[in-house]
DNA sequence: CCGTAATGTTGATGGCGTAAACATAGAGGC
DNA sequence: GCCTCTATGTTTACGCCATCAACATTACGG
């Protein structure tokens, strides 16, 4: 019988199987219902059943690990957002709907999201596909806003993170309607100087 | 003779003087130059000369003494943007003074802004003149946007928040013409559908 | 002038991140 | 088939932290 490694089953062949991908899990799992620095590496090391120190063998220290889990909150973002325009059928609706998807994954992941942003990844740092929300965002506001679009990106990213940011540290209400009528595409995404070029409805 | 109580000199004719103050104001010093959780009690209670456990007399715990950061936070943030509503003169202009202040004393404040907001008062917790920030932006809103007034000041004050909280995660360089660029009265707060009343330049 | 409450100190507990030394087990060469 | 080498995991220990309990002192009100 050989020892296959691309299996189903959470095997214990190796040491432990694959402690970097558990502990990343378990580190998930406790931003999932706590904030942040309820994260600690002893506590991810009792839940995978794993001594304290082991988690060095994967991560040189904290910040690393917790690195790692802003990246996966990254990329989730980014997966949301795409789902979020598909289903809106692109356009200016499009464009909004990745408004409110931003500010909605925010809301359900908080202290993912928080992290996500605090340990940002200055553009560059590998991880394909890593950085799809952003490219997102960069490709609507171009498509439809043509020698503006810097600012209107910029606007727009801005406006759909303070919006999040605010409601998470309970400033506004976490309202459905409020996100609705701060991510509007009547009021925030028409302007009035010279060169208006209509996007697609 | 007779002990005063205000006077300039920092009298120790108490057991210390005023601890509490001692302790908030090398709270903010740390918060200066370090982000916050740089601040811890044994710190503080180092840097003023007292007993680690002295500053239970004065805060049942850290918490506590953080909020009081926050507390002042968000005053001189206040403070900051209502000189720059002034000096702008009001109006639409002094609007969005208010909002380039608002991000700029993010930039500059970096660790104490993050403090204020994520220990955010929601509303009536006392500290008369605490929520200037918030008071000064709504009657701007109110001014000039009728019955929109709710939702220009909400946009208004997510698109500041947001790319302050961008430019102090890194997402984006802290430019001062990037600040001016999207806190830009021409395309931010003018707004087209029906009900447009004008506001006094 | 004295007691009492406010303020500050000492000492201890349990948690944390992390470094050093040691243990084991899987893999690859012989 | 054995043996070594390296990746992985453990034990122990250090210093820092927040916080609690018990004790000491000092200012102030009666």
């Amino acid at each position: 019988m050989i020892t296959v490694s691309t299996s189903i089953l959470p095997e214990r062949n190796y040491h432990h199987g694959d402690l970097r991908k558990a502990l990343v899990e378990a580190g998930m799992a406790v931003l999932e219902q706590g904030d942040a620095d309820a994260v600690s590496l002893r506590e991810l090391a009792r839940k995978v059943g794993v001594s304290a120190t082991a988690v060095y063998r994967h991560f040189p220290d904290k910040k690393a690990l917790m690195a790692a889990l802003a990246s996966e909150g990254i990329v989730r973002l980014g997966t949301t957002q795409r789902l979020a325009s598909e289903q809106a059928g692109g356009g200016v609706a499009g464009f909004s709907a990745t408004g409110r998807a931003y500010v909605r994954f925010a809301l359900n992941h908080p202290a993912l999201f928080r992290l996500t942003f605090t340990h940002g990844n200055p553009s560059g740092n590998g991880a394909a596909g890593e950085d799809e929300a952003w490219k997102l965002l960069s490709s609507y506001a171009e498509s439809f806003a043509g020698a503006d679009a810097q600012r209107l990106q910029l606007q727009a990213w801005a406006v759909a993170h303070g919006l999040a940011m605010l409601m998470l540290d309970g400033l506004l209400p976490a309202d459905d309607a409020l996100i609705d009528s701060v991510i509007d595409q009547q009021t925030l995404f028409a302007y009035p100087p010279g060169k208006s070029k209509d996007a697609s409805p």
